[in-house]
DNA sequence: TCTGGGGTCCTAGGACCC
DNA sequence: TCTGGGGTCCTAGGACCC
């Protein structure tokens, strides 16, 4: 048995766990830079405010409904979530954390005391939100596509409240019958539309479909997607803990930037977060990509590219940040605004197989790199920097609505003031 | 006045080689 | 009259997720 636990509306609910006098309020939660809506509260979501709009175009609809509006605050949503995942743990002895805000449950073999899904369901929500002040729903099912189908139901359908299982022929067809096909994990618009055309609407309709036909007409990846709502277990812990192939850092500036030192300062930063990536997962890159851009809404559109190949592979920051100064110039173009930029590791190894280069020998200093992250770790990640890493405001996004960082600055402490 | 997220994986199609 | 291979690598863009 599978079981997913995801917050409700995470940034939002989030937004709510210090500031009680938001709580029965409309709420949303605006992407970096302030640019799109990435989260609404359900009583924001009563009234029709569309999700992943552009900021500028909603605005008016949110002044009119006296919508309450918070800049995204990743230290905060990131320390809520240590948090809830912490509790959730608690529940089953294998956890995946899936996501910032989902954690999937495998019980093989463990059987907890509650022998009721339905009352153990309830029982995490409860116990989650007494010690997190979280709302979660709960879905329960034999295959992890199943259980963030009855996820789902469990949020979307009446007569569930916050909590959903699959243990039986009758509730897996009724909750699937119930779902849209877009709905369907690993299903997203695109193909949903395809699947529509074919006369495949709900979730039991492609369910129904035999594994085969969906992979010759899409995909693997369907294919195993059609299994899953069968009650065959296709992706296995392994397959969803893997080590991630490529990682990238990029991010749009908070106002267009023409200066070439602070770009190039940008993409540097940009650089030691992938490092730091890297170093989490044990990997080294052969590849780096690196890419500036102007806005895509502007006139004359502006993108560059480039893939730095490196002599030996690596996870040291000083020696991408030396690679980007090596090819900066030909990224860099005069009078454009430049809009975004970042990097991406391509081609990643295992830190175990290094590979040498008798000739090149490498330029790495693991030890030393694993001592930067031991104090930054601890201390805040602007305590070591590389010297090429200079601070600069000129690139800072813009964040207008944030809410104090509760959870990680001693003056941003919520004060309780009481009057005897 | 101007404003439009970020990350990862996959794939089709082009370029090149023999 | 009409017809012409197969493999590898690279890249941009698509698709999906939150």
């Amino acid at each position: 048995m599978y079981c997913l636990v995801d917050a409700v509306a995470f940034y939002a609910s989030a937004e709510k766990v210090f500031d009680p006098a938001i709580r029965s309020k409309p709420v949303v939660v605006l992407t970096n830079n302030d640019g799109c809506i990435c989260a609404i509260c359900p009583i924001a979501r009563r009234l029709n405010i569309p999700k992943f709009q552009p900021y500028f175009k909603v605005k008016h609809l949110l002044a009119k409904h006296k919508v309450v509006i918070r800049s995204s605050n990743y230290e905060l949503y990131a320390d809520l979530s240590d948090k809830m995942m912490n509790v959730i743990s608690r529940f089953c002895d294998t956890q995946h954390v899936y996501s910032i805000d989902e954690a999937f449950l495998q019980f093989n073999g463990f059987t907890p005391l509650i022998n009721d899904w339905h009352k153990y369901g309830q029982l995490i929500r409860r116990t989650v939100w007494r010690e997190t002040k979280l709302p979660v729903g709960v879905g329960f099912g034999p295959t992890p596509t199943l259980a963030k189908a009855a996820n789902h139901a469990a949020k979307k359908l009446n007569g569930f409240n916050g909590v959903a299982v699959i243990d039986s022929e009758h509730a897996r067809q009724y909750i699937l019958a119930a779902m849209d096909v877009a709905d369907v994990w690993g299903v997203g618009k695109r193909l949903a539309k395809k699947l529509k055309l074919l006369n495949i609407n709900s979730a039991l309709d492609l369910a129904k479909q035999t594994p085969q036909r969906m992979k010759r007409l899409f995909s693997v990846v369907l294919e195993r997607t059609v299994n899953e709502l069968n009650g065959i277990v296709c992706l296995n812990w392994d397959d969803v803990r893997q080590d991630k192939r490529e990682i990238f850092s990029t991010r749009s500036f908070g106002e267009r930037l023409t200066d070439p030192v602070a770009l190039k300062t940008a993409l540097i930063n940009h650089s030691i977060i992938v490092a730091r990536k890297l170093r989490q997962q044990r990997s080294l890159t052969k590849r780096l990509l690196l890419f500036v851009a102007s806005s895509p809404h502007e006139s004359h559109y502006y993108k560059k590219s480039l893939v730095y190949e490196l002599p030996v592979s690596s996870a040291d920051s000083r020696v991408f940040a030396k690679a980007i100064s090596e090819i900066f110039t030909q990224l860099y173009q005069h009078n454009v605004r430049f809009y975004k930029c970042g990097m991406g590791a391509l081609e990643l190894s295992s830190q175990q197989f290094q590979q040498p280069d008798l000739f090149a020998p490498s330029q790495d200093n693991i030890k030393l790199m694993e001592c930067l992250d031991s104090i930054n770790k601890r201390y805040g990640y602007d305590t070591l920097t590389l010297a090429s890493q200079q601070q600069s405001q000129a690139w800072h996004m813009k964040r207008a609505f944030l809410s104090p960082q509760y959870t990680t600055r001693w003056q941003h402490l919520p004060k309780i003031s009481c009057d005897l």
